[in-house]
This record gives C-alpha cells, structure tokens and sequence, in this order.
DNA sequence: CTGAAAGCGCTAACAT
DNA sequence: ATGTTAGCGCTTTCAG
C-alpha cells in the first residue's frame, strides 16, 4: 500500500509537499504538483482516511443510528426509504455512512455515544427511537452534531426533520367528515411517539373544526402493528357499532383494521370506511387500495443528510424542517 | 476526549499498561486492571478507533458495496432485507458496516477499490452488481477479503453465497407442468445477472425432462422491471396465443405479467397461469396473490456476513453457499 | 515555494 | 508485571 512517503521519495520532494499537493493547496508549484499527482497514479494510491482523520480530528462519516432493521420493519420499508434519502444526498458529498444498529446484545453494551465516540464519526442521523429511549437523551446531551427524524428536539447541536403530522392528520379526518362520517374513531401507534401526539392533535382538531364531539374511548392504540391493530379494532368495533370510519395512524395498522372489519361482517368501503397514514408501497397494492395521507419518506432522509452536512461542512445553526404530506384517495374510504 | 494518556496519568502507570488492561491482557496485575478500567470509566472514555486501526492496520469495519439504493428498488426490496440480514450477524459481532454508493457522480469518481482502501475496509460484501461491472473484475482482483451475493467467483480472497436457482427455476416450471401446462413461456431478467442464466438453465431442464421442447422465441427479457415486463408480456401473449403459462424470474416482472394478461384479456390464474420468483412482500397481498419461488434474503446477507466476518477473524478460507429455496403456491396459478 | 519536526491516540517489540 | 521507545500515515506549524 503506497504512502505519501512513498510518493515523496519517487517525486525527490518531501512529505509534507506531497500533501499539499495532493490536497490542492495553491502554495505549491504547479510543475511539481503535476509530477506528484502523475507518480500518485502510478503507484496507485490512496491516502489512508485513517491516519487522516486521526490527525484532523474527524472521519468524514455519519453515522446511522436506526431502530428498523429487523423483520418487523420490512412490511413497512420506511427505514429503508428513509436511508435511501439519506444516501441519496451522502451520495453527492464525501461523506460515508456507518450502520449502527440498536440491537442491545451481550457483547455490544456500548451505548450509542459511545459507539460515536469511538468511530468518531463527524455526526448523526437517528430514525425511529422512541422518545423516552435513554439514549436518546444521552446522544442529545452528547454535544455530537445530530439531526433527529421525527423528534422535535433541537438544541445548540441537534437539529430535527418531520413532516406536519397533525396538518396530515387533518386533514386526513377533515375528509372523513366530508363523506359524511360523523363517528370516527382513531387507531393510533403509542404514546412514545411524537408523531402519535401530534397525529391525535390533528384528529381532534379536525372533529372541533367540525362540531363534532371527541369521544376518547374512540381512540386505540395500535402499537404500529397490522396484528395489534386488528386485534383492537375488532373490539372497537364491535362496543361501538356507530362507528362508520377509522383513521389508522400508519398504513400497517389500516391494513390491520380491515382485517377487522372482515371479521366484524363489514365491509370496507360499503360498511366502514378506513384511511391510514404513511404511503407504503402495499397500501396501493391491496384490494381494496388505501386511502391514506402520504409522506415523502426519501424526502425525509434527504433532508435530514443535507441539514447535518450543513451543520458540519458550513457550520450552519440546527434547523428544525417540516415536510407537507399529501391526501392520497383511493378505495377504502365512501360516503356514508 | 479522553485519552488513555489521561487514564495512565491518573493511575500513575505508563500508557502501555493501561492499553494492555483495556484490552484484558494477561500480563496485568489484576489490582491495576481494576484501578485502570475503574478510572476510564469515570472519565469517560472511548477508544479512538481511527488510531487503533491506524496502528493495527485494520478497521473493524466491513464495506457494503450495494447498488440497489434507489426508487426501483423499494419496491422489492431485496436490497433492504439482504441488509437487514448482514446487519443481524454484524450486530453480534464487533464490526461496524459502512455504506458506499454507487451512484457514481463528478465528485465521486473514485473506484470501488480506492473506495475500500480509503476506509481500510477489513472486508466487502458485494450485491447487485453485473456480471460485466468493471467495478466487480476491480475488487475481485484488488485481495480485498470479499463475499459476493449472487455471483458465482471464487478465488484466494474472494467467496460467495447465493440461491440454488436452478432447482429454483426448474421447481417453478415442473409445477407448471404438473398443472398441465405445455406452453410455457419465461420472462427472464437480463444477460447480464447470474442469476437469469441460472433461473433459465432451471427453465430449460425442467421442460426437458417432461419432454417438451425448448422454444427460444418463448423466453422474453424483462429487465428485472414490472413496466418492461408488461411491456414484453403483452406482445407475446399477442404473438403466441397459445401460452397458457409464464415463468417470470422475479415477483415484480410476474407483477408486470399479470397486468399484460388483463390488457390481453386473459385472466389469471383461469386463462393464464404466472408464477414469480423472490417472493417479495407484494406477492403475498396483490390480488391474485402471486405463485412464487421463495428465497430467504436476510439469509443471503447473514451468510454472507457469517462468511465474511470469519474469513477475517479465523482466517478461514473462502466458501461458496447455496441456499435453497421453497415454491410457495398462491392464487396466481392454476391448472389447464 | 519547500522542508524539518512535531504530534494525533494507539499498539507492540524490547527491555527491565 | 510494568515502562521505554518507536512508529502507523497523515497534517500542520514554523523556518527557511
């Protein structure tokens, strides 16, 4: 493996010109940098980003610290469409990415920090930790660079990207209202998701905007799962039989929901009507196809990459991002 | 930052005896140790893994070359459980993954293998990529440490696991066969992907052994893509109205199959009978459901990091793993 | 415009 | 059982 030392050598200058060479500082002759550069080819090298960054004090890496990677989260690829965003924009820059992964074993007792600390990357992106999860405090408090997706934390370091969850929500009961539903209820994931409050804030808000009462024995949680959220939903359905609609707050859980309905001797749309949240790929697959609010979740990852690389490369202050999502109408919602 | 400079200062040894104790040498006293691993966690400390790789010359860090990080590939998404399965086995090991890209752009004109020396990659896990990639001849050649997914090479340095897609193919058209059917057509990936050579060889024996005769005008190229899929099936079925079946060779061209069958006006399974492979998540909620040759994607990525991970630590050598794979039988299929 | 020297944090002979 | 020393490959003052 070749080295600027070997560099200098074959060049007959010294190390520290090969480096400022290399690095396009402008100190440096340009016959000589043409020479350098050449020889470089030559010997096929590669500077070692290690010794760099132990010098330099940074690794050009951003770590990735996601809970969804395990068999539960392919159904909804979420984690999957946000990485992709992530990618997408790390693609354009010289950053890589590390995976960390949450899964607490005997041998991995580090804690996230930790785990940062010692790959030194420059900063983080976190997806899809709960907001009472310890190390959510611990890298918030850790003074690394950090950009949160779906957390509205932001402090000197942590910046933060979500989409308007309670204007989706809205929005998504607001349409619900107007086929003339009028007992609604809710399924919603639980309550240590930010965007489950503000999910459930948009609900009620659209049913005051309306007149409309809010009953809290009408709203469920579903645990953002398709089996929990049939298994609740049958029983809401059959102690409250005057529901018409259900506004699911994830697509997983809607298809869950119409699983009930079935077992429940509704029928969806005819007999009950259901619209969920997210946009995952199955809900315009499934028969029938679900209405539902959209988020861009690659737009997500995009900008949750391009905020953090700001806030290394430009130093830029952590800015808080609210994405619109977008009322998809298919076939599991009709009129009354 | 801590280093263990300060650990050594506040124990009063020397830097050496602290690194030894940190990394549970033997040849410790055990009082020291105590004293040692006490004080490092009162301030806090975090090896510096740049500096250690830098000295040790490996990074504990396995590279992921994946191409498959874009909008066509959420839709199946291979890449994100084959991850997911890497991940799993690194999980319990103490490797980090980190994610280059391929979408190669001006600022990222670097080479896969400049890519892999720039980090000090201890190893490479390769997926997605063609048989004719210049990039593949490149790593295959550079003695990077390195698993292939789906791609069958074998050298001092290199291993690979992949899916037995021959049997695959060949279970897939037999049981066409049994339901029937005499003329079978396939809609293949492309040239360029080991697998389609393989699935077609499987196509190929199948139709022999129950003495049907191969026509070549019969095997369609798809692109692995549900629209190009649609786009060839539609003209074939018009071509050759007396195929009663068709063998895609993944879910998502079987997906494609399945609509040219309507603008066809053919029914499936009644007037037409398609069969997938991969078994992707749609295949299993798209109505009618699909007929497909299973593979366990997270397998191929845990096998493969298995692989891997042991080729670096016990210097194993490189092996070649087959998986197999299970016919999943669905609504998409139907007897003649 | 170029070079010498120091040092990033760590490990590894080689003493003792 | 512990310390001394050197060095991994690179960047960066500081002097010419």
């Amino acid at each position: 493996m070749t080295t600027i030392k070997d560099i200098a050598k074959a060049a007959g200058v010294s190390v520290t010109t090969v480096s400022r060479a290399l690095n396009g500082y402008s100190d440096v002759n340009e016959k000589t940098r043409k020479k350098i550069i050449e020889i470089s080819k030559e010997l096929n090298y590669s500077p070692n980003i290690l010794a760099r960054g132990l010098v330099m004090n940074k690794s050009k890496t951003i770590g990735l610290l996601v809970s969804g990677f395990n068999k539960e989260s392919i159904k909804d690829n979420f984690t999957f469409e946000v990485l992709s965003g992530i990618n997408q924009y790390a693609a354009e820059t010289d950053y890589d990415l590390v995976l960390f992964n949450t899964t607490s074993t005997k041998q991995r007792e580090k804690t996230y920090a930790q785990l940062c600390r010692e790959r030194r990357v420059d900063g983080v992106i976190l997806q899809g930790i709960k907001t009472d999860d310890p190390y959510l405090q611990e890298v918030v408090e850790s003074n690394i660079p950090c950009v949160l997706i779906d957390i509205p934390i932001q402090t000197e370091n942590v910046g933060f990207v979500t989409t308007d969850n309670i204007a989706g929500a809205k929005s998504a009961v607001r349409y619900l209202i107007e086929l003339g539903h009028k007992n609604i209820a809710m399924v919603n994931g639980h309550d240590l998701a930010f965007v489950s409050q503000e999910r459930l804030e948009g609900y009620k808000r659209a049913l005051s905007e309306a007149g409309l009462s809010f009953r809290k024995e009408l709203v469920i949680n579903g645990a953002f799962e398709e089996g929990k959220s049939e298994e609740v939903t049958h029983k809401l359905l059959n102690d409250y039989p005057e529901v018409t609609a259900v506004f699911c707050a994830s697509d997983l859980m809607a298809l869950g929901s119409i699983k009930a309905a079935g077992k429940s001797g509704r029928k969806v749309p005819e007999s009950l009507s259901v619209i969920g949240y997210d946009d995952i790929l199955l809900s315009s697959y499934v028969s029938p196809s679900l209405t539902t609010i959209a988020q861009n979740k690659q737009q997500l990852g995009f900008h949750a990459a391009q905020q953090l690389i700001e806030m290394l490369e430009k130093e830029s202050a952590p800015a808080h991002i609210i994405l619109e999502t977008e009322l998809k109408i298919r076939q599991s919602t009709a009129g009354i």
